[in-house]
DNA sequence: AAATCGGGGTT
DNA sequence: AACCCAGATTT
């Protein structure tokens, strides 16, 4: 069959398809660019259903561009909490300034001006522009790669730039005239419907007739995409430091660095130690059965002028970023006292702050500190 | 081109 | 346990 008439079916079948099978989702409900932007930064490496409550509540909270830009940092973190990728987050309320005082308050619409926004690649700005304004770029995301490398049997593989590209032309040339938005969003909705990485539902796909894996036999075996390198192990110890006198019932909290991994989240203190907890560390816990680490604990806590005095192995906890993975062990402990040359046994560095169950809501925490403190304060209540 | 940057659902 | 998700940015 001749490739344009391929594509034209493909892109007349997908089409009409969408329009047809779209789920009804929050951020369809609305052309608004605005609200198209935040779904589709949400959206990034993170699934539907995930995003839906994230976006309700942001929408909810910040309804409009001068909202967001004149929020607190801190409140945008806090609603971004458990989301992952925080500088997208950073990157929205920055990109968001940006229009306001740039853009007079609209979202630009153009390929050259939205791509300058930071945390808007490729992706979101074709994304945005194509279904907020209806402009003919494309959209390419793992899903449009997925279906189209099966559709069209393309062996490249999708992790090089090269292919991006490829993907990218391809895509730009399927667009029906004035159908931009419902098309790029049918090509996503396909890939994550019924063109599905394993065991994709060929049978009620609209285009398999002159799919050309499905015709060679091959649609599980595309994309062709190189293995990532697995997350390399990270051996930590936390401290869970309980409150006395007038801290009775807090637990003490940092945050964390201006910049990188988790950036200005909160943590409970912790670092790393550079070994592996053996077999029987991890299964038959105790004070007593990690002593260095326990005191790698407190000299990396003191150099910061908390002294603590360890009381009693609390939990282990794991958690797998994209590139690492965490094996902490937790341990409860009291304040021996404060190491701050000249002020009172209550004074903390700054980036410290004591928190209860109620108060403890104000701050951001990555889901695996949060886990831990929820199942703390569930378990101390007075 | 490779590494960094979260968290969780599916198979 | 492997895979991968409506990716962008930095090195």
């Amino acid at each position: 069959m001749d490739t344009n008439l391929k594509k034209q079916y493909f892109s007349e079948e997908l089409l009409s398809w969408y329009r047809k099978h779209r789920r009804d989702l929050p951020w369809r409900r609305s052309r608004n660019p605005y609200h198209i932007w935040i779904s589709e930064v949400m959206l990034q490496q993170t699934r539907v259903e995930t995003v839906i409550p994230y976006f309700h509540r942001f929408i909810e909270r910040f309804p409009t561009m001068e909202a967001l830009a004149e929020a607190p940092e801190e409140d945008v973190l806090k609603l971004w909490e458990g989301l992952g990728y925080y500088s997208r987050a950073r990157n929205l309320q920055g990109a968001v300034r940006e229009v306001q005082e740039r853009y007079g308050g609209t979202v630009p619409d153009t390929l050259k001006e939205i791509s300058t926004l930071k945390g808007v690649g490729p992706y979101t700005a074709g994304a945005v522009l194509s279904i907020a304004y209806n402009k003919p770029e494309p959209a390419v995301d793992g899903n449009v790669m997925r279906v189209l490398s099966r559709y069209f049997l393309i062996e490249e593989d999708i992790m090089k730039v090269s292919t991006r590209g490829i993907m990218e032309k391809l895509a730009k040339e399927l667009i029906p005239e004035g159908a931009a938005g419902d098309f790029n969003q049918g090509l996503m909705e396909l890939g994550a419907m019924v063109c599905t990485p394993r065991s994709p539902h060929c049978l009620t796909c609209p285009v398999m007739e002159h799919c050309a894996a499905r015709e060679a036999g091959m649609e599980e075996e595309l994309p062709v995409k190189k293995k990532a390198k697995p997350p390399r192990p990270e051996y930590r110890i936390a401290a869970l430091i309980e409150g006395t006198g007038p801290n009775q019932g807090k637990v003490l909290i940092r945050q964390r660095p201006q910049e990188g991994l988790l950036a200005r989240m909160w943590e409970l203190p912790h670092t790393d130690v550079p070994f592996t907890y053996s077999p029987s560390e991890k299964a038959h816990p105790s004070i007593d059965s990690i002593p260095s680490s326990v005191s790698i604990l407190a000299d990396h806590l003191a150099e910061e002028t908390i002294g603590i005095h360890p009381e009693r192995w609390y939990m282990h906890a794991e958690h797998t970023f994209s590139h690492i993975h965490w094996d902490m062990q937790v341990i409860a402990c009291s304040l021996e006292s404060s190491l701050l040359p000249s002020g009172s046994s209550l004074l903390m560095p700054s980036h410290y702050q004591w928190v209860d169950r109620d108060t403890m809501g104000q701050y951001a925490f990555p889901n695996v500190f949060l886990k831990i403190l929820n199942r703390y304060f569930a378990e101390h209540s007075n």
